[in-house]
DNA sequence: CTGAAAGCGCTTACAG
DNA sequence: CTGAAAGCGCTTACAG
């Protein structure tokens, strides 16, 4: 608990000096250097974070928001959270992740005070006041998900509209005609207007018609029961039903259960693909499901390095916002199988 | 960003005044408060977190450390982050979780500023470096998880020895003999120690013992692949047995499935219990696992709950330190049956 | 290469 | 009930 006052007296140098070797701010010679270091180490000096972030206006931190009580923190955010804390970690930052519960009062807070120098926001929806709030408050930020404009947003986001269509591709490729979507249902929830959820959808419907099909939709509930249940409604749309996509890790194997409870076998029958999941999750199911991975990991990795570039002053003042689309690609097991005759 | 200053200067009080009122530390006189919350709603004067922080000593922030890089954020995991992020938000803390991803210096670094002003830490082994240096920084903390030894270690934790005892009591009572404990391997990785794993099997293997049977131990691997050659395994040590305690939520339907490759039926054939697991990780399998399912919820909000009482003084200065254990509770769905005869 | 000093924006005894 | 002032532990122009 030794202060930098207590290290400058032993050292007998000024406090100014403690400080340049602590941050290597300024040359000091290696004689008083060596002194200093002595002195820091015997008084077992470290320093002090929050005066630190005072008088700097730098805390090397950086928030990662995340609506707690909304929206569980599924297993793509997961990958999300610690891809960006290592990365983090390396670039000489701290990553945390900050469930923010209140208000959007608690976001300001949190902010004024320079106690995080910038933000990262996930589970973003089409219209998101968060992001307003930061722009206003002129924090630093970068957001994981897009919002409808993303004319003034530097974002990195999976690419659900490419995914969705290089889904279908796959699909019709193998023939299919007769294809269902199973996605969550969200509306009156807090989570409404969820933007994943909202582009899959709405590239499935316009893609599905541009194509000359019908889409079929069907909302899930939670979990495997949630999945059977969706299994049921999709083959009361339509019996002949040949192919699904299903957006929703959790009820997967509950739809392929759901399938083969009506007397479809999964893929025989139908075709299971799940979209925005993983290899891990895929396994889960039997028969393994065939998936397109979300590139949570590497978006992870992008945001940091978009973000700390922004604070640490290396982006050019005028460079262009980041926006990138990485697309979930596509991994082939044993859910899905060439139409029926 | 109106500082305190400028909102004193246009309320004409002093600065002191405005933040007895921001903070209610002091009496102030109604028409004075009204002047200096007119001016701060003017201003929009919102106080800064971090002076706040250097002044008082206070930050209202628990940092909840979790070895990110080592160990993968389960879903019991999450559910104490969840429960104690929100037990803490309505109790005026904020909680954020803390990838400690280096060294402990950076624990040092962290604490020693006083950013946060208390600690929760989780994953614990059996001797854990991290509580000694916690001891020793003399940070307020508990533990989610204890320590071999726990005589000054305030903790919350699942009671893996009365959740394996209760677990086999009730295939005992199936009429089970012949009965397998399939465990991660952490040997040899920097989770080698983990007090769940040590305290289950030890108590396994106990237990096993002083009912006369024979304790047959299987390590598993990752994933749904991990379970499937655990079973395989298990079947090479004693193929007769009757009944599997699993005790890793992501392998145990792999498990399963390694089972009826090998001919036989869960749970005709062979009961399989899923321990320190939950409901909705269980409805995943075919047929739906009987779980012991954690308390996580619970233990999240204890978990805070005494820290802050810590935190706040409320505790008495003798008081007892926290020492809460509780154990899975039961439940039994489609996966355990009667012993074949 | 080094130091004296102002300042970051608050809190909190201490006086009145 | 209110204020003047010291202090929290650093950083950073500015001088020399």
């Amino acid at each position: 608990m030794a202060t930098m006052q207590e290290v400058a007296t032993r050292a007998g140098v000024s406090i100014a000096t403690v400080s340049f070797v602590v941050n290597g701010t300024k040359r000091v010679s290696p004689a008083t250097r060596e002194r200093v270091t002595a002195a820091m180490a015997e008084l077992g000096f470290r320093n002090n974070v929050v005066a630190r972030a005072l008088a700097s206006k730098r805390t090397r931190i950086i928030a990662l928001l995340h609506p707690a009580l909304e929206h569980r923190l599924g297993s793509t955010s997961m990958k999300f959270f610690m891809s960006a804390a290592n990365r983090a970690s390396e670039l000489g930052y701290h990553l945390v992740l900050w469930p923010v519960v209140t208000g959007p009062d608690e976001l300001r807070d949190l902010l004024s005070g320079g106690l995080v120098d910038g933000v990262v926001v996930m589970e973003v929806k089409m219209e998101d006041s968060r992001i307003e709030r930061l722009t206003d408050l002129r924090v630093p930020f970068i957001s994981i998900g897009r919002t409808a404009d993303t004319t003034h947003l530097p974002f990195v986001d999976i690419d659900f509209e490419k995914t969705m269509e290089d889904g279908l591709d796959y699909l019709t490729g193998l023939g299919h005609r007769r294809i269902g979507l199973v996605i969550e249902d969200l509306e009156g929830t807090s989570m409404a207007g969820y933007a994943p959820h909202i582009r899959s959808e709405r590239t499935f419907r316009e893609s599905m018609t541009r194509r000359g099909l019908l889409p079929h939709v069907v909302t899930c509930g939670p979990g495997a029961a949630g999945g059977r249940q969706a299994a049921a409604d999709l083959l009361a749309t339509e019996p002949d039903i040949s192919a699904v996509i299903v957006m929703k890790d959790d009820s997967a194997f509950g739809l392929v259960r759901g399938l083969s409870t009506a007397g479809r076998r999964v893929p025989d029958d139908v075709s299971v693909l799940s979209i925005a999941s993983s290899d891990e999750a895929g396994a889960q199911s039997e028969p393994v499901l065939s998936t397109m991975n979300a590139p949570g990991h590497e978006l992870g990795k992008l945001a940091v390095e978009a973000l700390i570039e922004q604070l640490d002053g290396a982006a050019a003042p005028d460079a262009e916002l980041p926006h990138l689309l990485l697309p979930c690609l596509l991994h082939v097991a044993g859910s899905t199988a060439p139409a029926p005759a």
